[in-house]
DNA sequence: GTAGGGTTAG
């Protein structure tokens, strides 16, 4: 009998050949392959090679060498069960599970249609080509199973997103008498980890912690990693830490895991502390380690620490590949730093529709609309196909810039790339006619919409109200918003807002009153600024810097400067009522000019002044920093919750739209 | 034959 394909060793080497000749294992050559079938064509006979990829490639150069199981039909062949492993390795490679199927129905007519370990190589093919149905099928076909074949379709789920369906499993698998493995348990909890809220992360993950630690699995390195994930992702870091520091062996997945989770928590100095700690004792960051890193930057705005990480990414000589580059363009783009956000963009190795994505969420916060645009037609004319995050940044930008045509003509072009809009989408022209004072327009499409309209989008018409100072549609949106959403301060305080400019106090009052009641709790309003590596923040009315009588002094000195050469404060956006002069006072004491006070005393004439604020700028702050910068001469670049202000010369990049 | 960590919007 011969084997079309088979594995042996020589000398301590695993080989792989087409042919197996058991007498003939002691003088076994090419030439004597050849000479036992000298039928098979001579590149099939000298294919006895260490490396499976390179035989099966030697079999057919260009293709999977699926059609060895013509050979094996046509000459009635017995395959060795080596070869149906070889060609569902490459299937699931290539990710081709077509091909996958084939091999499947040749399996099913063979002597291994029910060897166990054939079907679990096959169950794993159609799970990592992400074909569950076809692997759900086939489990429940199997009329043999092991603790693998569970495991198998468990990880499957857990790594399509289908938590619930991976951990549905588990009591199943026990209770017919199948005991977990390390396997098993990493891929469980990682799917507890990816359930949608906090509790029931906990309430599966302990519950498997508990099981791990009586098995004595948690000790397994792989095991641990989730573990410790799983806490992080709940915002457990107390317990993330203990599970690592009990860990017997760790590796980079273990410390990325760590940095990760206090990284997404904003814990920028832990992250970067662990960072240090990791190099210390040798293991080498990954792109994993600097994407979560930059993330962090990212969310906190810390271009200096966001720039010395990139330098090691460089030092360390590695490429800026997507995964990390698209971080690392965004934490540019988020610290204020829209150039080197596009030197990142420009110097990718390779990129992929999240860095375009990216590039035009940059354009969009710095008001760039026009470059958004054109980043756009070059985005398809490289024959990229956008996705609904592409429409959602792109309408975005179009709205902060005010490009009223171009944003509703690409809104309009969604449909012919089969993108249905979003709620999101809705909210970003619901923005972008507000804010272009077409009021009208923007409630007509609401009232038009083939969705029902959420909160937010009645959000959008209640901003654009306050910017155009239209009292009636005003709190006409903002009754739907507090009747969706009743516990969000923002939109209280906007309509206080628009009673306030149009001096009508007692509505500003009920307004008031109505948050006092529902427990509606104003977010208090903060900034801060970094000066030589330390983080100055300021709340509005604060005394409690050292430096306060000096920052007092300088805005007032400020303050009357800016007053010379045209600035008047816009008391509408004090929340309650006092005397005009009352309020006036109350406006100069903003954090943000405390912050710009504070800075113009502690930094070197001409250089750039970065502010960061909780919530969105004030009118008024926004209207004296535009003075401001006239006056000194500097520029102030101020990030709020929603976009990038640069001021500049008396003006600022957001052309008042914001 | 089966496992863990990272990205864009709001």
């Amino acid at each position: 009998m011969s084997f079309i394909v088979s594995k042996f060793k020589c000398k301590g080497i695993t080989f792989f050949s087409l042919l197996h000749v058991t007498h003939y294992s002691s003088r076994f050559s090419t030439a004597a392959v050849a000479s036992i079938e000298p039928k098979i064509p001579p590149d099939f006979s000298s294919c006895i090679v260490q490396d499976k990829d390179l035989l099966l490639k030697s079999l057919n150069p260009s293709g999977t060498g699926l059609h060895v199981l013509d050979l094996v039909d046509e000459r009635s062949l017995e395959p060795h069960p080596t070869l149906y492993h070889l060609l569902l390795k490459k299937c699931t490679f290539l990710r081709k599970p077509k091909l996958g199927k084939i091999v499947h129905a040749h399996i099913s007519n063979s002597l291994f249609r029910g060897d166990v370990v054939i079907l679990n190589t096959l169950l794993n093919m159609y799970a990592r080509c992400g074909c569950l149905d076809d692997a759900r099928n086939l489990f429940d076909e199997m009329s043999v199973k092991d603790m693998v074949t569970w495991t198998t379709l468990i990880t499957a789920y857990s790594q399509h997103d289908r938590p619930l369906d991976a951990l549905l499993m588990f009591p199943q698998m026990l209770s017919l008498g199948f005991f977990p493995n390390e396997f098993t348990l990493s891929s469980l909890l990682k799917a507890s980890a990816a359930l949608p809220d906090t509790p029931q992360i906990y309430f599966h993950g302990a519950q498997l912690h508990g099981f791990s630690f009586k098995c004595g699995f948690h000790s397994n390195v792989y095991v641990g990693s989730s573990l410790l994930d799983m806490y992080a992702r709940c915002g457990c870091m107390d317990e993330a830490h203990f599970v690592f520091d009990v860990l017997p062996t760790k590796n980079e997945v273990s410390w990325n895991a760590l940095i990760a989770g206090h990284a997404r928590k904003g814990q920028l100095d832990r992250a970067l502390s662990l960072f240090l700690k990791m190099l210390r004792q040798d293991f080498q960051p990954t792109h994993f380690t600097f994407s979560s890193i930059f993330g962090a930057c990212a969310s906190t705005g810390s271009l200096e620490q966001g720039k010395w990480v990139h330098a090691h990414v460089i030092k360390s000589g590695g490429e800026i590949i997507a995964f990390m580059g698209n971080t690392l363009l965004h934490m540019y783009a988020k610290s204020g730093s829209i150039q080197d956000a596009k030197m990142i963009f420009d110097r990718l190795v390779k990129r992929d529709l999240v860095s375009w994505n990216s590039m035009l969420t940059a354009y969009a916060q710095h008001g760039l609309g026009k470059e958004a645009v054109q980043c756009f037609q070059k985005m398809l004319n490289i024959g990229l196909v956008p996705n609904d995050i592409t429409f959602l940044c792109l309408l975005t930008a179009c709205s902060r810039a005010g490009l009223l045509e171009e944003g509703q003509y690409y809104f309009k072009s969604m449909k012919r790339y089969n993108i249905e809009p979003g709620i999101s989408h809705y909210v970003t022209i619901v923005d972008l006619l507000g804010r272009a004072g077409l009021l009208n327009e923007a409630l007509r499409f609401i009232n038009e919409m083939p969705i029902q309209p959420t909160a937010a989008v009645w959000g959008a018409l209640l901003g654009a109200c306050r910017m155009h100072k239209n009292v009636e549609m005003g709190s006409f949106a903002a009754e739907r918003v507090f009747e969706l959403d009743p516990h969000d301060s923002g939109p209280h305080v906007l309509l206080s807002n628009i009673y306030a400019s149009g001096n009508r106090w007692r509505d500003a009052a009920k307004v008031r009153k109505l948050m006092k009641e529902s427990g509606v709790k104003k977010e208090p309003a903060c900034s801060w600024v970094e000066i030589q590596n330390t983080v100055h923040m300021f709340v509005a009315s604060d005394d409690s810097h050292p430096q306060m009588g000096a920052i007092y002094k300088k805005w007032e000195e400020i303050s009357a400067r800016i007053k010379e050469i045209g600035y008047v404060p816009d008391t509408s956006h004090v929340l309650f009522y006092m005397d005009e002069q009352e309020r006036e006072v109350k406006l100069q004491y903003h954090s943000e000019k405390l912050a710009l006070a504070f800075a113009l005393l502690n930094s070197p004439d001409g250089s750039t002044i970065r502010i960061k604020k909780n919530i969105r700028v004030c009118g008024d702050c926004h209207s004296a920093f535009k003075f401001v910068s006239k006056v000194v001469g500097r520029e102030i670049i101020v990030r709020d919750t929603n976009r990038f202000h640069h001021f500049y010369d008396g003006s600022c990049s957001c052309g008042n739209f914001w």
